[in-house]
DNA sequence: ATTACAAACGCAACTTAGTTGTGTTAAAAA
DNA sequence: TTTTTAACACAACTAAGTTGCGTTTGTAAT
């Protein structure tokens, strides 16, 4: 079950938001729906669609804030510029982000999915390497483009 | 048998670029030598350590000149700053940067290894995604540190 | 050795991402 | 209704990276 097939409507939007700590605003509610409309954003993408606000501060406060709650992730792209991305469900929490998926980004779309159904295959590292953490990030064309 | 083993002295390193196709100027020289001993550069440590110029532009042409012709390639690391690491022998060319390997970037002295030794396993993609490039990025402790 | 040409350099000016501080506004809890 | 605190707006700033252009210098051809 995805999340965005739980939100139907502004008011769902604002009670999501209310469980993870963060109050409803006008700028946020457009914000969180933005994000169950598009697989990924970058601040330009954002900056472009929103109505609310046009101040750069308050995005990126609400962008940190959605990350510290779990909400969304950030996912650096190819060009490495920074991609945010939805949570899904139980991936995320306040604690901790685990990024044990791989993310795919759509050369054509830009979309960037989470692919929970591949695990990262275990990495041998040669010896005396300690392993702590892995990223592992596929570029191509996605099935919709 | 790697690069650097071959580089040792100043001489060895201007014919080097000449091989690349790159005028041997005192800064390009300075600039690959620190390469040498460094197995990964930011522009922040290049800017710190670099006598021959103070220009940030000039640093940029370089690094983008070297990347060019196949000397370094660009990893960018766990917080997304840009790394210049040296291209391994047979690893890159003036047409491509083939990252077939694994990067390492430790956590603690912020080295960035190419580990040639291991290879970025097979990904199968769920039906639909069409995979172009792989990138593998592990962060932890090298064995240095 | 001299010339000629392209590569490399330096400077100024610019763009864009992201940050910090501060005073104000508004959501939600008391 | 009041109080508290998150969220907002604005200004000012830093840092990375880019572009244009006139000048200098390495190198290859004469």
């Amino acid at each position: 079950m995805l999340i965005f097939e739980l939100m139907k409507n502004q008011n769902d939007i604002a009670v999501y938001l209310n469980q993870h700590g963060i109050k409803k605003t006008a700028f946020r509610v457009e914000l969180l729906d933005l994000f169950f409309s598009n697989s990924s954003l970058t601040q330009e993408e954002i900056k472009e669609q929103i109505k609310e606000t046009k101040n750069k501060v308050t995005i990126y406060r609400a962008l940190e804030a959605f990350e510290k709650k779990g909400i969304i992730h950030k996912v650096p792209d190819i060009n490495n510029v920074m991609r945010y991305a939805l949570c899904q469900v139980g991936c995320c929490s306040e604690e901790a982000h685990t990024h044990n998926h791989i993310h795919f980004i759509c050369k054509s779309c830009k979309s960037t999915y989470c692919i929970e159904e591949v695990k990262i295959p275990n990495i041998n590292l040669p010896e005396g390497y300690q392993k702590e953490g892995v990223r592992l990030t596929v570029e191509g064309v996605c099935p919709r483009c």
